[in-house]
DNA sequence: GCCGTTTTCGGCCCGACTGTTTTCAGTCG
């Protein structure tokens, strides 16, 4: 039994014990003590099994014994028991917008409805806006919130199949008849959202490569089986292509299937120019008819079909074209050939330019793991800095810190700064832009720290006037140091809030206010989309992971394949600076410097 | 279900918004 396990249980029962209309606080009590539990740095197996559960805040003696029973038997009997007083079906109520515990509860008993599909037709046929509580625009909201999780579901969040994406890749490699494999697709180029995965791989023995692949652990389903092409639904259903070509091949299908299928267009297009011919199969001088010398006789005609220009790999093909290598993250075309006609490709950004980060939480407010937890993650990773940003007061739902509880942790972090070499924990905020753009703390407050991200986090329901209005009114203080998440949305989840990001950027360029790429699988948030211009007007980037727990630290690296995508440099991402200079770089943006 | 200079009961985070009502319940962050 794993922690994630137990804590996945915690949380299961708290859900149902909500479904069930229960007493709220026995619910928040199962999330508390799945919290506590998440938090555990100890193997818990052995941590249960040794009785050291008693004694850890949030968990008592009624979750400390399903505890014990879960470690040794395997089972949990009360969470047996809660689920079978429900459908499985009516916890998926849950994730349409608007149904909560108490309105999925009357669906279900009221109307018997079982699942989405019944709650659907349920709607159309306007028996849902009869029920006491329900009306027509309830029926209608749950319709459109039932059509956009099926929408989303053909969709897949880039950071969430970065794992299954790399072991994909390293099993293909560990195949003995695999010369050379890579991802391909939307994925390759950084997506924030893919729908599918394609691996192209070359071998020898195509056939045994495939065959290998169809029987990995893993497949749900084969889709296609073919010689050198194939297709199959993963577990969680996400559909994967795999492409086998021989060696020789391999440069041109892996630039093939890494498209965009625009950047494609746009390499063929130059090829025909050139008098050559680019495909999936190769680069190819200018097919042409020639006639045989000293005859006019049309069967005398030979026909050629091209001679192909070898490239060994897709370096060459550019070179080939004219071009500058063009990494895949750049391939929309989106003016990345034309600044490969003229060598003007950037050195992108790279994860080890990074040196520190900002923007993280702790069990102080709503984080997982404790400021040393993550101060000590943090050097593991090699970092020389790492910026501790909880919620402030107004986010009660995220446990925000108020004036005192932020005078103890900068105290706190005082103390830890003593007794590191060569690292440094910075104290900031993650501040609450107020409904009327003014903040969540005093100036003097502000002052007083390191650092200050400046984020929204409630009242989205705006107009987009409205909201630039606000932003621009904190970003405006000198104390923000950097606007968090600008547009809040959350990826296959929720819209982004509106708000004219043209004038949020100009006002950044004015202000010396960095910018956020927040580096949340979830959030990805300022899109890479925005980056490019963003940064001609001389706007600073600042990826942050928005870390909750010490493991997701590593979002960073996330952040830094989506600032690639945005066409960032190292120099344009403040967090590449030493120490040193983001200290000086900090001081300079109060000063009201850039 | 947890917790305790309010200690074995009674509180447990707060406010805005939406859609439903005619003063408020449910949901969300």
């Amino acid at each position: 039994m794993t922690k994630e396990e137990a804590v996945e249980k915690l949380e299961e029962i708290a859900t149902l014990l909500d479904l069930r209309g229960e007493n709220p606080f026995k619910s928040r009590a199962y999330r508390t003590a799945a919290r506590a539990l998440d938090s555990l740095s100890e193997d818990f197996d052995t941590f249960v099994r040794e009785g050291k559960l008693e004694g850890v805040k949030g968990i008592g003696e009624g979750i400390r014994a399903k505890l014990q029973e879960l470690v040794a038997t395997g089972h949990l009997s009360y969470l047996e028991e809660l689920k079978g007083s429900f459908p499985a079906g009516v916890v998926a109520f849950l994730d349409i917008p608007g149904l909560g515990p108490k309105k999925a509860k009357i669906l279900w008993e009221k109307l018997g409805i079982r699942d989405l599909a019944g709650l659907e037709s349920a709607c159309r046929s306007h028996r849902v806006g009869k029920l006491p509580g329900f009306g027509s625009k309830t029926e209608e909201n749950i319709l459109s919130g039932i059509e956009q999780r099926r929408s989303y579901a053909a969709y897949h969040r880039y950071g969430d199949l970065i794992g299954l994406a790399e072991q994909l890749v390293e099993e293909l490699r560990a195949h003995p008849e695999v010369v050379r494999v890579s991802m391909g697709g939307s994925f390759r180029r950084g997506k924030e959202i893919v729908r599918d995965l394609d691996l192209v791989c070359s071998s020898p023995k195509p056939a045994a490569v495939m065959e290998g692949f169809v029987s990995a652990t893993g497949v749900r389903r084969v889709v296609n089986h073919g010689e050198t092409k194939s297709s199959v639904v993963l577990e969680g259903g996400l559909a994967c292509d795999l492409r086998v070509v021989p060696d020789e091949d391999y440069p041109y299908a892996l630039l093939h299937f890494t498209g965009s299928k625009e950047h494609n267009i746009a390499l063929r297009q130059r090829a025909i120019a050139q008098g050559k011919k680019l495909s999936e199969w190769g680069l190819f001088r200018e097919a042409r008819i020639r006639f045989s010398e000293g005859s006019e006789d049309a069967a005398a005609q030979e026909k050629e079909s091209g001679e192909r220009i070898r490239c060994r790999d897709e370096a060459e093909i550019y070179e080939n074209l004219g071009l500058a290598y063009i990494p895949p993250e750049l391939r929309e075309n989106l003016g990345e050939i034309e600044a490969a006609e003229s060598n003007q490709i950037p050195r992108l950004l790279e994860w080890t330019d990074l040196r520190g980060t900002f923007h993280c939480h702790t069990t102080a407010s709503d984080g997982h793991s404790t400021l040393v937890a993550m101060a000590e993650a943090a050097q593991a990773l090699g970092l020389e800095y790492l910026g501790i940003a909880d919620h402030s007061k107004s986010s009660f739902q995220a446990n925000g810190l108020d004036e005192e509880r932020v005078a103890c942790q900068q105290e706190e972090i005082r103390k830890l700064n003593g007794t590191f070499r060569g690292f440094r924990l910075l104290s900031g905020t993650e501040c609450d832009i107020l409904r009327d753009g003014r903040l969540d703390f005093s100036d003097s407050l502000l002052a007083s720290l390191d650092y200050v991200v400046a984020s929204v986090h409630a009242g989205f329901s705006t107009s987009e006037e409205e909201m630039t209005r606000r932003i621009i009114r904190a970003m405006e203080n000198p104390y923000v140091t950097m606007l968090g998440h600008p547009t809040g949305r959350l990826l296959l989840m929720r819209k982004p809030y509106p708000v004219n990001l043209e004038k949020i950027i100009d006002c950044a360029a004015e202000t010396g206010t960095w910018i956020e790429l927040n580096a949340q699988p979830l959030r990805l948030d300022l899109d890479w989309r925005w980056w490019h211009a963003a940064r001609d007007k001389g706007v600073r980037c600042v990826i942050n992971p928005d870390a909750h727990h010490t493991r997701e630290l590593g979002f960073v690296r996330i952040g830094v394949n989506i600032a690639r995508k945005g066409w960032l440099r190292r120099e344009d991402v403040i967090n590449t600076l030493t120490l040193k200079l983001v200290e000086r770089a900090l001081r300079n943006k109060r000063g009201g410097g850039g």
